[in-house]
DNA sequence: CAGGTCGGTTACCGGCGGGTAGGATCTGCC
DNA sequence: GGCAGATCCTACCCGCCGGTAACCGACCTG
């Protein structure tokens, strides 16, 4: 009756893609909700699905809220390390840096909410992997400043921590002021006063 | 039959001071399971008393935690104020905000992590005090800083905005690595790195 | 066409926890 | 004593939502 290749509702897919989609479809929920008030049937449903196939693919919401996670926070890690890695220039390190947490903020998905806003940090598991992240970008900054400055390694650690801190914070700041100046150059600003 | 002025279980309260007693209880359990793991039951036992006494005093879960929120957040705002006016010399001022922040957050009650690791921040009124906050401390710092360097207006709030991010991510980062060093001695390493 | 498997669906369960009804008890006051 | 008005308790309700049981139809394969 339907066509065969049919979209929406009702609509059959191969595993793996379905699984990507209902990620995907999760992310906004979560973002949109929080874990608390978010509900595995709207995440379904906002998937066209209905809700024992979430299930097949995830055990329990817990673990795909993990899953989730985890993808997002490796992201951000990544992203310092590229950004550390792409110049010599200490000065030009600071601003790479604050650029791509400037973009990871600004990323169209807002998916940075689930990373820093999280209403769900009282799970050991979720502690962790935000723990995991914290340390991955600071001891990536640290190596770096280590080498370059003199500074002792509990110096560094502490100092990098303190960047992000104010690379997340202001980067939030500009977020909710309505992005009142254009992303580089609210980075640059950042670096430049941080410098 | 039993003794007029008993304490413990049964003991009636005079209105106001039960209120303050009922807030205690409700600090504690927030504090150590945050909002949503919380149960009115156990806030409720906790006080040694029954749940139609908490909602005497409280009308709903949600407002009892606000009034709670809302009475932390004005004490950091207040502190804040406090360590800015304590001296005229800004790199002492930095130190003792510094200072400030790490007293807070290493209160006894660790009451500081309803403010900085709430998981309910979805809700519009706990967003609203948060940045209530956030603006209070903000401003607080800013108008030292426009005052006393040349930068502009928008300038100064963003790095003020800057500052209370190395505060509040290294505070956290050092109550969570075990308290290695005094206190003093972490907010004074702090305000040194940062100036 | 019989039979397996893969991706789906509807309809339900059960408990946790916020919130309440109604009654018991103490205290102060005349 | 006896009334007024606090304070507090036991016992219950019920809606929401995570999770599941049971069944359905499309497609391939021999």
């Amino acid at each position: 009756m339907a066509a065969p290749g049919m979209r929406g509702r009702g609509a059959r897919l191969p595993r793996s893609a379905r699984r990507t989609q209902l990620l995907g479809a999760a992310r906004e929920v979560f973002v949109a909700q929080g874990y608390h008030a978010a509900a595995m049937d709207e995440i379904a449903e906002r998937a066209g699905v209905s809700k024992p196939v979430l299930y097949q693919h995830f055990p329990s919401k817990r673990d795909l809220y993990l899953a989730l996670l985890e993808q997002h926070t490796d992201e951000l890690v990544e992203a310092t390390r590229e950004a550390l890695a792409s110049t010599s220039d200490n000065k030009q390190r600071v601003a790479a840096t604050m650029t791509a947490f400037f973009a990871f903020i600004d990323s169209e998905s807002e998916s940075f909410r689930l990373v820093f806003e999280s209403d769900f940090t009282n799970d050991p598991e979720v502690r962790e992997l935000l723990d995991r992240m914290q340390r991955g970008c600071a001891e990536a900054i640290a190596e770096v400043i280590e080498e370059d400055t003199g500074l002792s390694a509990a110096e560094a650690e502490l100092l990098s921590i303190g960047l992000t801190g104010i690379s997340h914070v202001t980067a939030r700041y500009w977020i909710q002021a309505g992005r009142p100046i254009p992303r580089d150059a609210a980075a640059s600003l950042v670096s430049h006063l941080s410098w």
